[in-house]
DNA sequence: TCTGGGGTCCTAGGACCC
DNA sequence: TCTGGGGTCCTAGGACCC
């Protein structure tokens, strides 16, 4: 295999859905169109997407619904619970939309998959970008907007100058050194894919204010004051790609599950119903995937909106490695003995299971009985399959929660 | 009264060993 | 008036993303 000393100049599309889960309520319901329109967290907590109308109108991401209701009355808007069945669904047909245009696809996140785009022959990027919109919508009815880039942190940036300039008409290409350099003295720092608040604070007191100053910042310093993962943003900002194309997607390393309660719960028997059901969907997660747990991590706490906020957790090893619920539940049960304290209203809690392997690559034979492991086994699939095939919570064990 | 859920990765610091 | 030094492993916590 030859030495390349410089690999060919690469090109990121990313693809981003707009309002993605407000667009996907216009979808089922058109006459939502051209309205204010806010999708609601769980128990109908916070705002968790908004229409450009109900941006306009001054809420924010994450707003509590309490203090911005008034405006439904005022002006018209409207508040739908979240139906991440249909997200979800929408999602995958925009997926498959999105892999005709490149065979190289990595699916980021439920909205937004970045497209390799150096091996297609493409003449004319923009164009090329209006085409995938185009068909976007006609198959989906949902609006995309497409940044294109040499790397992915610049097609971040491209994607999101797309969504903000109308004349634009949401596709935006940085490909040109002179449009990346005026996009990127008019941003702040904290605009950049990676940069945070915290980041954004740190940098900000230095003197590395806009998007320009940060691609021009010293390298040294960066690296002392920041981290090799800033550093690597600051490279990708000058053009060099350093975070590739992940077209393959990696096992989850973690599954977890966690509720906000809509009330608080008082009772070491009401939480742990609730925990086991969590942890029993999660092992049915990890059953999927083909994976069992040596790790399993138990939390709970009060409101962090009151006075005496309280929160703990504990963790338990499994050796050898275990995808047997009520083993599992029976874990969660002794851990939540110990965090539990009498006397306080819990608001929220979960599971977090990990450090998993392959069913297959574990020598459990070694260690465990055999026959005893083989019937765990095929109640398990029988469960999983009862739950997935005839209906989801049909089969659960004693003590669990269930809805 | 009412404030989401599911992830990844890095780093600092302690324990332990030689 | 002084108390080694360095490597590795593990964990908790922080920062970030969507």
């Amino acid at each position: 295999m030859p030495f390349v000393l410089s690999p060919s100049r690469k090109i990121f599309g990313l693809v981003d859905c707009n309002n993605f889960f407000a667009s996907c309520e216009r979808v089922i319901n058109p006459s939502l169109a051209g309205k204010p329109v806010v999708v609601l967290s769980n128990n109908d907590g916070c705002a968790v997407a908004r229409s450009n109308e109900a941006k306009a109108l001054g809420i924010k991401m994450g707003q509590p619904f309490f203090q911005w209701r008034h405006l439904l009355k005022e002006k018209g808007v409207i508040a739908l619970s979240a139906n991440f069945a249909l997200y979800g669904d929408l999602s995958r047909r925009v997926m498959e939309t999105l892999g005709r245009f490149s065979p190289d696809q990595e699916v980021y996140s439920i909205d937004e998959a970045f497209l390799g785009l150096e091996t297609l022959g493409i003449k004319a990027f923009v164009e090329y970008g209006r085409d995938i919109r185009r068909t976007v919508l006609k198959d989906t009815g949902l609006p995309v907007s497409v940044g294109i880039a040499s790397t992915k942190t610049l097609s971040k940036l491209a994607n999101h100058t797309a969504k903000t300039h109308p004349e634009y008409q949401g596709v935006c290409s940085l490909l040109e050194e002179q449009n990346s350099q005026r996009v990127m003295q008019e941003l702040p720092v904290s605009e950049v894919w990676g940069i945070g608040g915290q980041k954004a604070r740190v940098l900000t007191a230095r003197g590395i204010r806009t998007i320009l100053d940060l691609r021009n910042a010293d390298d040294r310093w960066i690296r002392k004051n920041m981290s090799v993962v800033t550093l690597r943003t600051v490279f990708e900002l000058r053009g060099i790609s350093c975070i590739g194309l992940e077209d393959i997607p990696a096992p989850r390393q973690t599954i977890g599950i966690s509720r906000t309660f809509p009330r608080d719960i008082h009772s070491l028997e009401e939480i742990e119903s609730i925990v086991c059901g969590f942890t029993s969907h999660a092992a049915q997660k990890m059953r999927a995937q083909g994976q069992i747990t040596g790790f399993l991590q138990v939390f709970a706490g009060t409101s962090p909106f009151k006075p005496d906020y309280y929160a703990n957790s504990g963790s338990v090893r499994f050796d050898p490695r275990t995808d047997y619920t009520p083993g599992l539940t029976s874990a969660v049960r002794q851990i939540l003995g110990e965090i539990y304290q009498p006397g306080r209203g819990y608001k929220r809690a979960g599971v977090v299971l990990g450090d998993f392997s392959t069913r297959t690559e574990t020598p459990l034979e070694l260690f465990v009985d055999t026959q005893a492991r083989e019937r765990q086994e095929k109640l398990m699939a029988v469960v999983d399959q009862l739950n997935t095939k005839v209906a989801k919570g049909a089969v659960f064990f004693a003590g669990e929660y269930n809805r």
